[in-house]
DNA sequence: AGCACGCCGACT
DNA sequence: GTCGGCGTGCTC
């Protein structure tokens, strides 16, 4: 008797369950399979075969689902995104099932054999009656029977009741894909050239004119065309094509089409250009460590336009050579279009992109084009790394700092850069990291001797600088008796530059939102006495609240500082900065870019062209606008505000900060005149904004660095965000507690430092209150692993964020 | 996730 | 006494 360990689709258990394999199938690890579990039919992934059942209890296999198998090294690295991530393992398996996989069983509803003569008075209402009689008259009812029926609540209820009488039975059965691969019908006439053309005279004269056409079509086109040319040719209809193939006269033969490809597969090879001798000698190391195929892990460390990307194609084509693939990933789907357009004009054809937002069938083909390797170059965001390579040898991730690269909605919450590491250091590919602003992490990684380091600090051509940063104070504003949004400085410029009819980038960091309390007078920000966080104001409760360990406290009338009695409270919207650009300049065309714009309208060209058009004077903008996106017309880029992110209660708020700030800073004079920043700031003393206005990374590094050992935060330990929600506040209070002394149980002995409970920075969402813990340690999971947490928990290892 | 089981408060 | 709220534990 044969057994299979299969790690099934639930929520929660043990990692595999124990399954019987009936007689006749063929089970093999990998191997994706329908099994039963509880009163459900499931999914379930192979991993592992054998003679005898590891455990006592086990039920047969139902079936085993075709099409793709997955390969020892992706059980492998599902297992480690499992162990590390705390994830089942299951979802950890299933980011490498390729696109439209059904999750969950078609669901039908089947009569049971009953005497219609002898039918009791129910007592079941209209609908109730329609669907058994549905149900009867088609042998059962499935969704879209249902569907026609009726829907809603009424339609469960009816169809609860039905169910609950014996009338009908629930049925589960395996239901595989959604979209399938676009067949074509090629038509190959039989036999030679010379024989077809009596074929025709004789059709001819039997009057068989159509057939005839249809023959001398393919006559004149090489003998072979498609049934969908032929019938718009010479009006083949299928049938007729099947008839001739009765008589002998042709071969009908399906193929698999490509659908219309998203990355163009036929443009020209274009020009590669001659490297500059920075990038010749930043790519040495690289080209180097390819040659040895074996893993080692890169950091191109280069500004915007210092010419990051052309390395990136030159590795390409070095493992190209060597006949491995190529994985780039991208922060986020609107930036894979360039990078795709990119890697086509250097390596037309080959080129597969792969994200959510493409139809079903586009991504089963361009995931398909990878596996039988018809594309050997993957483009995408994170999930792109889950494409069937057979032989990986170069991973990209390009923007590497970027938070995009971390799930944290949904199971398995992983991060892209580790999992690329874990892959290139099981399969011996090269890690490639680009950035302008490096992750602290990924940074000290380079100083700990982890990865090497290429640097490209110029941009390319010219040796453009980067724009002059000017940073204000904005006490100084207030003592001049400027209170308002934008500095005199800022003010003056933008009109200067307006009258030019040059763009005006104004930037808000939003994510501080959160009001928090400042004097007007000495610019102190009233602190969690125990945890140096800003204090966040909560209108609701109109108290100050700290949201990582709950201190809460009256909304002062003084500053606690100097007593100063002008207080304000901080947070800033979109919409006001361009009321406020109205105000000033009533004629002047002002865009909001930020979330609230809907993405289709965002992306879309009315907008794309007001801003690339010049027709738009001033953009005003949160992160979005700082994220890829060229304004080539912008001259002046305003930070409204530089430090407001800093106060929220993360350890990489400063990081995010400065990111953010050199990326505001870049957007400027991208095109051919020259640009200016203005960074306002209430802190110009403050490290993190003193550094983003002189671009000086490493000093920022060496400063942030030191924080973080001193405060014991990464990369000098590892996170574990526990965060649980539920409707009821008190009840979610008292299970962070249980928790946190459970936890404090698992500290024992360990360097584990555990934070909170306290209620999350988003407080509440969707209706549920949150509520977090913080677990920071060597090596946090392992304390973790095996934790029985009720539902309502979330567990994030690794978080963006702990606030 | 679904389902069974078990424990407490509002009713016949 | 019982019906049903939902909190808890199990699913091979």
């Amino acid at each position: 008797m044969a057994y299979a360990e299969v790690a099934v689709d639930a929520p929660a258990g043990l990692p595999t369950y124990s399954y019987s394999v009936p007689v006749g199938l063929d089970v093999r690890p990998g191997q994706l399979v329908w099994v039963p579990f509880g009163a459900r039919t499931v999914r379930g992934l192979v991993v592992a075969t054998g003679t005898e059942a590891l455990r006592e209890k086990v039920r047969p296999i139902l079936s085993v689902s075709p099409g793709y198998v997955l390969s020892q090294l992706q059980l492998d690295l599902g297992r480690f995104i499992s162990t590390r991530y705390l994830s089942t393992l299951y979802v950890a398996l299933a980011l490498f099932l390729p696109p439209g996989i059904q999750r969950e069983p078609e669901v039908l509803y089947e009569p049971t054999q009953q005497p219609e003569s002898s039918e009791p008075d129910s007592g079941l209402n209209g609908l109730a009656m329609d669907l058994l009689r549905a149900a009867r008259e088609h042998g059962y009812l499935d969704a879209t029977r249902l569907r026609k029926i009726g829907h809603g609540a009424s339609m469960r209820r009816a169809l609860d009741a039905v169910v609950a009488q014996g009338r009908l039975v629930r049925r589960e059965v395996p239901h595989e894909r959604r979209v399938r691969a676009r067949m074509e019908i090629i038509v190959t006439s039989s036999g030679q050239a010379d024989e077809t053309a009596a074929h025709i005279r004789t059709l001819t004269q039997a009057r068989f004119g159509r057939q005839a056409r249809i023959l001398e079509y393919l006559l004149e086109h090489g003998g072979t065309a498609s049934a969908a040319e032929l019938r718009s040719a010479v009006s083949a209809t299928p049938a007729l094509l099947r008839s001739m193939r009765d008589k002998g006269l042709v071969e009908l033969n399906e193929r698999r089409v490509w659908r219309k490809g998203v990355a163009p597969r036929t443009t020209g090879a274009s020009v590669v250009p001659v490297l500059t001798a920075e990038q010749c000698e930043a790519l040495a190391p690289i080209r180097q460590a390819l040659k040895k195929i074996s893993y080692s892990e890169h950091l191109l460390f280069g500004v915007t336009g210092s010419g990051k990307t052309e390395l990136y194609l030159r590795a390409t084509q070095i493992t190209l050579d060597q006949g491995r693939q190529v994985v780039c990933l991208v922060p986020e789907i609107g930036l894979a279009a360039q990078a795709v357009e990119r890697f086509s004009s250097r390596f037309p054809g080959r080129v597969a992109l792969l994200h959510s937002g493409l139809s079903g069938g586009q991504q089963l083909d361009e995931w398909e084009r990878v596996q039988i390797g018809a594309s050997d170059i993957v483009v995408g965001p994170r999930s792109a790394l889950f494409a069937p390579l057979g032989k990986p040898g170069l991973i990209i991730l390009d923007e590497e700092h970027e938070w995009t690269y971390k799930q944290d909605e949904v199971a398995p919450r992983y991060h892209a850069r580790d999992v690329a590491r874990e892959l290139a250091r099981t399969t011996g590919a090269v890690l490639l990291l680009g950035s302008a602003t490096p992750d602290i992490e990924t940074f000290h990684r380079v100083a700990a001797g982890d990865a090497h380091l290429s640097e490209l600090p110029r941009r390319i051509g010219g040796g453009a600088v980067l724009p002059p940063v000017d940073v204000i104070d904005m006490r100084d504003e207030l003592r001049h008796g400027n209170p308002g949004l934008f500095s005199r400085t800022l003010r003056l410029t933008m009109s200067e530059v307006l009258t030019r009819s040059e763009q005006v980038l104004l930037f808000l960091n939003r994510r501080g939102t959160a009001t928090l309390v400042q004097c007007r007078r000495c610019s102190y920000v009233f602190m969690c006495p125990r945890c140096s966080v800003a204090l966040a104001h909560h209108s609701a409760r109109n108290r100050l609240l700290c949201h990582r360990c709950n201190y809460s406290m009256q909304v002062p009338d003084r500053c606690a500082q100097c007593g100063g009695q002008r207080l304000r409270f901080v947070g800033v919207g979109t919409q006001r900065v361009v009321d406020e650009v109205h105000s000033l300049h009533p004629d002047a065309h002002v865009i909001r870019w930020d979330s609230d714009v809907p993405a289709s309208t965002r992306g879309g060209p009315e907008l794309q062209d007001a801003v690339l058009g010049g027709q738009a004077d001033v953009i005003v903008g949160t992160q979005m606008v700082a994220k890829g996106h060229d304004f080539p017309g912008v001259t002046l880029v305003g930070v409204i505000s530089a430090d407001v992110g800093l106060s929220i209660p993360d350890y990489r708020s400063g990081e995010r900060v400065f990111q953010l700030l050199c990326q505001a800073a870049g957007r400027a004079g991208r095109g051919i005149k020259p640009g200016r920043v203005i960074v306002q700031t209430y802190e110009p003393e403050n490290y993190v904004v003193s550094t983003a206005a002189s671009h000086d990374y490493r000093a920022f590094y060496d400063a942030e660095i030191r924080y973080r050992l001193e405060t014991f935060y990464p990369p000098f330990c590892s996170v574990v965000r526990l965060v649980f929600s539920h409707v009821n506040e008190e009840r979610c209070r008292r299970e962070s507690e249980r928790v946190r002394l459970e936890l404090d149980r698992r500290a024992q002995g360990t360097d584990l430092r555990i934070t909170g409970p306290s209620p999350a920075f988003v407080q509440r969402l969707r209706g549920r209150y949150r509520w977090h813990i913080t677990v920071r340690g060597s090596e946090p999971t392992t304390a973790l692993t095996g934790l029985n947490l009720p539902r309502g928990w979330v567990v994030d290892v690794d978080p963006a964020s702990v606030a």
